[in-house]
DNA sequence: ACAATTTCTATAAATTTATGTTAGAATTTT
DNA sequence: AAAATTCTAACATAAATTTATAGAAATTGT
């Protein structure tokens, strides 16, 4: 099965909870918050959020009061880039992003096929942004935020 | 990471070998050849092959003289139907195909966006045939066929 | 008829990768 | 000093992948 693996999946998802609670104050979340609403076990988003805040995506501060924020605002942080922070390159195969993987790319002509498909999805994600994210939420969500995360 | 599971890897260059030895008589290849050639275990191989039996795109000949053929010509096999027999529904996302295994599913933003990722997918998998993999590889290895399987 | 070849079936063991939990240290605010 | 919270490392469990074992069934060639 072509797979997207959890951490990008709850990776996605704690972004799109922090961008949904983003505003002018831009007040930071504590991670019992998004465990809370999106059903995610706090010690996992914990690992999870670590290489968001190496990339630069999330911003934390420590100690009581602290918590999380989105390092810049939603339309300037796109999905791949996330991705990229949690999963690496986005390619369906190890081999189509390290040639030396395998011995056999310099003729395998599968490769060029799970290739051109991983190119696919990266162009797909590249022009993707949080708050493109965030629209499709609010739209399926109308109510409250709060309601959003219902269970 | 996005990744395509080996049995779909590895039942994809079954196929085009058999594809690749694909010719007027039609002669049965022994699993023993594809091993050799593809260098994926005979183990392996074999239980890779049943649901390739099962969903008709090959054929196996038992006994001494044995072997398996694809069971029509390559351009009648499509790409998609050979991940579909290895892999089951194409989707990034378990949640993509069906609905009932999150309780998110009705209000989850991040969904619409696997989902869209999986449909792209599964087209481009779709208009792809096993004659398109047999060319790209000739023309990678304009050699003889024997020279494509070198280590 | 017999031996050799090869698929077919089932199961189990070993290995690797992914997912998730536990425990506690470090930092900051009140 | 206490409470809140991030941070770090190690451990535990589950799933996927790969190899191995053991033989039965079918077919061909001698």
């Amino acid at each position: 099965m072509i797979r997207l693996s959890t951490k990008g999946r709850y990776g996605t998802r704690l972004m799109l909870n922090l961008g949904l609670h983003y505003n002018k104050e831009n007040k930071a979340i504590v991670l019992k918050n998004i465990s809370d609403e999106e059903e995610i076990s706090i010690r996992y988003l914990e690992q999870i959020i670590i290489p968001l805040k190496i990339n630069n995506l999330v911003k934390s501060i420590r100690g009581a009061g602290g918590g999380y924020t989105l390092a810049r605002s939603p339309e300037k942080i796109k999905l791949s880039e996330i991705l990229h922070a949690l999963e690496g390159a986005c390619c369906l195969v190890e081999c189509v992003n390290d040639e030396e993987y395998c011995t056999r790319t310099s003729f395998c002509a599968v490769r060029e096929v799970w290739k051109e498909a991983s190119i696919m999805l990266k162009n797909y994600f590249e022009n993707l942004t949080l708050q493109d994210l965030i629209k499709i939420s609010k739209k399926k969500n109308p109510q409250t935020l709060k309601s959003t995360f219902n269970k």
